[in-house]
DNA sequence: TCATTCTGTAATTTTAATTATTACAGTACA
DNA sequence: TGTACTGTAATAATTAAAATTACAGAATGA
């Protein structure tokens, strides 16, 4: 996960929270993070489909947090943009004939799943609501 | 990071400890790969740089490993490769006139730092014999 | 000594991933 | 019914990663 997707969601979250009640615009959420507005409503749909972010459509509309920020854990925002593995694989698979280039893949995933959970366990132990709080 | 040097890197460690004594060619560690030869002697030339691996120039030349696998931590091939954070900024910088886009970025860091050391600690107890010993 | 086979590294090209942009339909409001 | 939003597809631009080309330098050994 080497793109910006985990901060643009952190700080679309973090926006949100701020604003308590009052929807926001995805080009607002964009002129504050400095990315492109379509971006955005790919993130925040995102969010959406795991339950963290509600959507108003139309005029006036706009994001909120579909839950109390301190019901959101930073693990959940983790899993939600979690598309491949934390610390990368090759592009090209390894030479089946070697031993080695075999079974190097499955045994990276065993590590990968040991680094993964310990991030997970690290993130599911605070809140947005807490990491919201240093903002303040 | 999400580009493939941890893997590659482990890949290279892997196949050097197998052949103990015997002097691997960056040819060889890269047709295991499936990487070009390049790359792994640029791979090969970092894990020099951090005392993990040593070369030996010119005919017969090649790659060994600079020290018993068993002194070798995976921590240690973590660290020899890392270069962005763990869990990816945006490339934009924030917007500075925004009291979240201000401070983002900081408070991201103390995450990601929690998140690497919870990675550091996991792979800090795994040695490159423990984990080449699941080849055979 | 000199051809051979390696490494080291710079420069360039190719490929792939990411981000930005354009475009427009659909929704809600006033 | 015009305005201001979202949703999403399609495309373009940009950036990053990987591959390739090229060649100098090192070690070997015939």
């Amino acid at each position: 996960m080497n793109n910006g997707r985990f901060a643009t969601s952190i700080h679309i979250l973090t926006l949100l929270e701020q604003a308590g009640e009052e929807l926001l615009s995805s080009e607002y959420l964009a002129s504050s993070i400095n990315i492109n507005p379509v971006l955005v409503r790919k993130e925040v749909s995102n969010l959406r489909n795991h339950g963290l972010v509600a959507t108003k459509e139309g005029k006036n509309g706009g994001s909120y947090l579909a839950k109390p920020a301190a019901q959101i854990k930073l693990a959940d925002v983790y899993k939600a943009v979690r598309n491949e593995s934390l610390l990368g694989y090759n592009k090209n698979e390894p030479n089946p004939a070697c031993p080695v280039g075999r079974q190097i893949n499955q045994h990276l995933d065993e590590l990968y799943d040991i680094a993964e959970l310990a991030v997970l366990q690290k993130l599911g132990n605070i809140t947005l609501a807490e990491f919201c709080h240093r903002f303040k």
